[in-house]
DNA sequence: CGCGAGTGCTAGCAGTTGCAAGCGCTCTGC
DNA sequence: GCAGAGCGCTTGCAACTGCTAGCACTCGCG
């Protein structure tokens, strides 16, 4: 019994040691593959919200469409110089593309509040007017899903 | 006198038109130069006043210590992933590195500008909108030239 | 002196990035 | 029907990125 438990206990051990590795294996992989899938979806996204095709938009960002392309579809992973072309073909911010990409840190919500209640340019009411227009596009988008807000995380 | 006077104009203008050239292809070179070389010189710098040997920053940072090396030299370009990793050996934010490398732009003057561009929470759209307000709203605060009195607004 | 530890760099290589050439498809006009 | 324009994608390749193995050098110690 003694060396059956015995023989039985560290088999167990190793198993759940594996189960464990295999898990945060499949969890690291599961958060790289949701950032490289993640700003080629959102490339996507934001260029069929601008109605814009595959090859317009590889024109007007100084990239090969077959490139782009590759990216949309999460084949390639794109560099930071390539991603500030594509933001700037569709006119976002290229913060916006690094910060999905996951080579900028997303500012937490409270940023935009305190910066603009710290601004010295703007009036009390001004930054009320702005807060209020704030929470309000924030309340619509965890409302509707919009597609170029990534739900995932 | 006369014949002496005209040799010795012509020869200073173009004295002056060479070195106004060699002057513009200096600086041009200084402006290219500098980018890449700079973020290798700013590494380096950086790891020279924290006292610690490119090998040491190598191993902190997760990187090859030729890599390093040839970065330091200006011989390689990295990735933003790289910059990241050296930032973290470094102690000091990555974005100072993206901005030396030219993947970043520089803080604009307003921080609430930079927060509301980064806030992922928001559509492109609804961030344009949010900034033109603010830009409104700062035009009007610049042409009543009443900064200090908010309630008058 | 020789040795070990540490230094920064050279050279070659595997894998990745971004491109050009070209494909098959759809739609429109003649 | 055909030709042309546009669409998104496949394939192969050159250049680049980041690494490993190893080198020459300096310094301190016995």
């Amino acid at each position: 019994m003694n060396s059956d438990d015995t023989q039985e206990r560290p088999t167990e051990r190793v198993g759940q040691v594996v189960e464990q590795v295999g898990h945060v294996v499949e969890h690291a992989g599961h958060a790289v593959g949701q950032t490289v899938e993640g700003i080629g979806a959102y490339i996507r996204s934001q260029r069929e919200l601008a109605d814009v095709s595959l090859r317009q938009l590889a024109r007007t960002a100084g990239v090969s469409n077959p490139y782009l392309s590759q990216i949309e579809r999460g084949l390639r992973k794109p560099s930071a110089e390539i991603l500030q072309q594509i933001a700037k073909g569709l006119r976002i911010s290229a913060e916006a593309l690094y910060v999905r990409a996951g080579i900028l840190d997303e500012r937490p919500a409270s940023v935009v509040t305190d910066a603009v209640l710290a601004d010295p340019t703007l009036t009390e009411r001004q930054k009320q007017v702005l807060l209020d227009i704030y929470s309000t596009f924030r309340r619509e988008n965890d409302q509707s899903v919009v597609p170029g807000t990534p739900d995932k995380e």
